[in-house]
Formats: C-alpha cells, structure tokens, sequence
DNA sequence: CCGGTATTGACTATTACTGACCTATACAGT
DNA sequence: ACTGTATAGGTCAGTAATAGTCAATACCGG
C-alpha cells in the first residue's frame, strides 16, 4: 500500500541515480499527469521531502516553458557540515522532531545505526531526568534536548 | 499470566522470528483490532518493550499511510555481557572511572572510537547540568553517570 | 496494603491528497 | 514598445486517515 507520495518521492531519487548531477528538472503538469494526480500534488511531494533539511534545495518558474529544478546539496567541509547541523536541529526540538533529524542523517549515510541508537539512549535518559526527578517545563526540555543533539552529532562530524 | 503486553511483545518478536529482514512494518490501528485493545496499548508495548536501551529503533509516521516500523539493531544481547556491564561500572562512577571503563572497552575492541566519544558528549553534558543548573550533589551525579553510562553500553554490546 | 506495571480513552498532532483560486512568464500580434 | 493570451507553476484551506500523549484507573506480585 505504497502511498502515492513516496511512488514519486522514489521516482524522483530514481532520476538522480540516473545522471551524475546534482541537480534534475521536471515539468509539474508531466509529472503529475505520469502519476495521475493533481499538480499540487507535486509541490506536496517537494515541500515534504526534497526540503534543506534533507539536503536539497527546490527552483522554479512559472509561466510558459516553466519548471522545477531539484538541486542536491552536497556538503563536505566539516564546518559546513556543522552549520547544517545547527540549522537542522535549532535551539529547541521535540523528541519527534530528533527522532526525524537522526533518521534522515542516516538515510543521507552521515551516521550508522550505532550511533543513532546511542543518541537515542543519550536523548531518552536525560528526558527522563528532565520530566523526572529535575522537574524542567517541557519548553526548557526541548531546549537542553537540543543542545545534547548538537554537541553528539558535531563530535561525530569532527572525528 | 500472560498480559496482554508480553503477548504483544510476542508477537512483534514472532515476526522478526519469521523474516530475515532487520526490520518489521506495522499498523498500529490493524495491531490493536488484532489484539482487541487501545492504539495507545501499542506505544505502550513500544515504550516499554522496544527501547533504545534494548537495542531497538522505533520510527513511525502519522496521517495518511500511517505506520510504525521497529528495527532490531541487537540480534542477541547475551546476559554475561550486560553483568559485566553491570560490573564494571557499578551503581556509582566517577568522570575519570567512567574514561577508564572507556578506554579498556575501546582496548578491547568492544566499542570504537565514535562511540566512545559519543558517550563522554553524553556524559559531560549531564554532569554538567547536575553541577550547574540543577545543583545535584556529587554523590548523586556520580550514581546518575553511572545509569546513563551502563544504558549506553548496553545498547551497543551486541554481534 | 503498597508500589510498580498494565490498560483505557479522551484529547491532540500530523500527514496525504484534492480542488478552487492566484501569480508569473513567454510570445505573438499590433 | 504594448497588450492579450496561452501556459506554466504556487498557495491555501478542507477532509479523511493515522499515530501520539497523558492522566486516571485497574491490576498484580510481594
């Protein structure tokens, strides 16, 4: 029961593996007829998958001969990896939230398994110290949640 | 007897029992029909059951197509190896004992050089709220670092 | 009986998808 | 140049389908 947004999520990853660049153009009206779907189906699909978040960047024009670039953001400085990091994450984030930002570093292959999962135990302890016993609001929890989540993931980057 | 969360628990690991893969897809709403209980029985199992700590991820998604899927990290976490953890770290530890379990562990080869770091990010980010902000005795830390440590080698004692 | 574990359900949050309406651009005819 | 028109893409709000949270309550082992 493959839902129609990921059919062209992976129809669009495909297009990368094809050609070596970083970047693919596409028609909306096309794509969404290929699919068989409304156009702003296709904007549904960019806005919740090909976000900077996730290491992408979305171009476009509208009118006659429009279309829609995808670009793949490559970052390979460390200092650039660690801005990305700070932007991604911010000063305060729900366990959700970190649970999304772990995921997607794993899927772009920036973290393995392992180290998600102790980032997880890391995150989960201390938020259990936090509601528990310390007695934080929930607003400062998201915020030391943070913090922990910067300082693991930058140390990562840097060894 | 058998509560409903251990038949639960079963059952998701009679899963994993029947497929290779490392990891299982579910529907909460169909798993809870199945069971004739609550969705939020559900999380509960997951809380509970399928932690981090345990060696497992749990990602999931809401709205439509919604789903939870649980990847097993840990194929088999042998008990001596969690007493040894057990052992080895006690109820209480210090920042300098807690780097000499480190080292060791990393001697032996039992955890490399990114996670080792992960856990002294961990661990000094925690002391650091108990000695500053929260005001919690040494004593206290010492037992807390102690906790947060054994979780996470217990997590990545595994293969 | 006590303390922790298990269960429930009311309320909340998120996601996928659609369709009506809005905006921008190129180009041809004047 | 100016303007009209065809041809793109963008936005937003609504709806249905899921999952998450939290606190109250029930249950169970010691």
């Amino acid at each position: 029961m493959a839902s129609l947004t990921r059919v062209i999520e992976n129809y669009i990853n495909s297009l990368f593996s094809e050609v070596e660049e970083p970047s693919i153009s596409l028609r909306r009206k096309e794509l969404a007829e290929h699919f068989g779907c409304v156009p702003s189906q296709i904007n549904y699909v960019l806005r919740s998958r090909f976000t900077p978040e996730r290491g992408y960047i979305v171009e476009s024009q509208r009118g006659g001969h429009g279309f829609i670039r995808i670009v793949r953001i490559c970052y390979d400085m460390p200092d650039e990896k660690i801005s990305h990091i700070d932007d991604i994450v911010g000063d305060s984030i729900t366990e959700q939230g970190a649970r999304r930002v772990l995921a997607s570093l794993h899927e772009r292959g920036m973290i393995d398994m392992k180290e998600r999962l102790l980032i997880e135990v890391a995150m989960r302890h201390t938020d259990e110290l936090g509601s528990g016993e310390f007695d934080i609001s929930p607003y400062r929890r998201n915020a030391l949640a943070a913090e922990l989540l910067k300082r693991m993931l930058r140390s990562l980057i840097l060894s």
